[in-house]
DNA sequence: GTCATGACAAAGA
DNA sequence: TTCTTTGCCATGA
């Protein structure tokens, strides 16, 4: 039996933020639980540092803390890089924490439901 | 080879 | 309630 997905964590990250709709976040968290690792939330933030150095753009803007707090927009070429993105999708930040960010949530628990 | 660190989160004191 | 500790695993020195 050949081996489907042997792919690293880093990896099935990579492809759960590309999943993300526009207009529309998810945390960290509840991608690392999609993935079954509910305690590798620091991994996905860490798997996006390493996207910088991937051909393959990863909407990492899409991807906020679970308070809806835009934690990793230093990383970002810019400051107002991650906001001015979002914005642009029809997302609403105050003092960078997104408005509403329950009603915007995406769970990949969810939308990608088996 | 080992050791430290990292865009987080949940549990304990 | 806030502050501290622990877990996760890949990456770089």
């Amino acid at each position: 039996m050949p081996k489907i997905e042997n792919v690293n964590f880093f990896d099935l990250v990579y492809k759960v933020v590309r999943l993300i709709p526009r207009g529309r976040i998810t945390s960290y968290g509840a991608i690392a639980s999609y993935l079954g690792s509910a305690q590798s939330s620091r991994m996905v933030g860490w798997a996006m540092n390493s996207a910088h150095s991937l051909t393959e753009k990863i909407p990492a803007h899409r991807v906020v803390n679970r308070n809806g707090l835009l934690t990793g927009k230093a990383h970002f070429e810019t400051i107002d890089r991650m906001q001015k993105l979002l914005e642009a999708e029809g997302l609403v930040i105050k003092n960078d924490q997104i408005k509403d960010f329950e009603t915007y949530f995406w769970n990949p628990s969810i939308e990608l439901a088996l």
